[in-house]
DNA sequence: ACTCAACCCATTGAGGCCCATGCGCACCCA
DNA sequence: TGGGTGCGCATGGGCCTCAATGGGTTGAGT
């Protein structure tokens, strides 16, 4: 799981290092999907080959000639840059996204569990503030005690033994 | 799989170049097929000899004298050109599927999964500003997240174990 | 004989691969 | 607990390979 944010650097020829712990979450491949995100926020959305695979699988679920499914397969299939690590852990961001995201200098990966994020810094900036406050809203909290405990029913039912889950495949 | 866009030019004698990523997809095969997209967006659709077979099947599932049938041998079978890449990756675009797809000197490739799609730049440029409004639209976005809920949980039943499906064949 | 197309060769430019370096963090030992 | 050391990670740069494109030649068909 993609987890935490880093920092880091665009280097002369448009490379960046993929931060160590997400190097560890894609499980060794080095093959990295990278496109816009869909919702508008402007920052870019990353994952590997298991995240791929996965979406190939969700599009496929949707109905073949729909709006809906065509939108998707645009935005993330041919939507993606399709990029290699070397074997330092970089690669090589394409221009076009760079200039939807307003990538320059630095920028910011943000763990997103299955999937990360690469940020402009100051973007971010401003996007951890909204999240902030809209995490402390009540609606937003109870949500959140509702559905953890969901999933605590569901696991033992009723009977509370600690987290069980643990983290299974790869990113 | 084909993902990505690629960007590629008609030469003087009518040759494009496959781009590398999608040769990669077609498994090796040096056999392209070539037709005019079903839907009506002006694209050509295209594919390997995988892809072909898929389409086969999938056509002599229909009832055989069925206006439905003969609709689409008539599209992708017999609509299809049969083409030969050359030793460094390029086909011979035919004339009369560049004229309906108002290919002139830069066309565009795009992923499409199982096949890919060529684009006239211009044309392919309106239809992802109409497919990226598509699919900020918060009813896109929730049927994806809902599908994508359902591939979790048909992997390993509400207990998340991180994305695990992996790549299969060629298309 | 002429035309068209397929096959082959050449060039160049970008991208991938590899080596080198420096910094910071963590661990170890005193 | 503090200082030292070593390894891992981020970064810079050079080289080499491969992909994209242009052009030429040969063979077959008309």
């Amino acid at each position: 799981m993609f987890v935490s944010t880093y920092e880091s650097a665009i280097d002369a020829k448009g490379r960046v290092s993929i931060p160590a712990p997400f190097r560890a979450a894609l499980g060794g491949g080095t093959r990295i999907f990278l496109w816009q995100a869909l919702d508008g926020s402007g920052c870019l959305e990353g994952g590997g080959d298991a995240l791929m695979a996965m979406y190939r699988a969700t599009l496929t679920r949707l109905a073949p000639q729909s709006e809906v499914r065509k939108a998707l397969v645009n935005r993330i299939i041919a939507g993606s840059a399709d990029l290699k690590m070397d074997e330092t852990g970089r690669i090589k961001l394409p221009e076009n996204l760079c200039k939807a995201a307003e990538l320059t200098d630095r920028i910011k990966f943000a763990g997103n569990m299955d999937s990360f994020q690469i940020w402009n810094p100051e973007k971010h900036a401003a996007f951890n503030a909204a999240m902030e406050a809209a995490a402390a809203a009540p609606e937003t909290l109870e949500a959140f005690g509702r559905a953890y405990s969901e999933v605590l029913h569901q696991q033992g039912v009723g009977n509370y033994m600690g987290p069980k889950l643990v983290e299974g495949g790869e990113g």
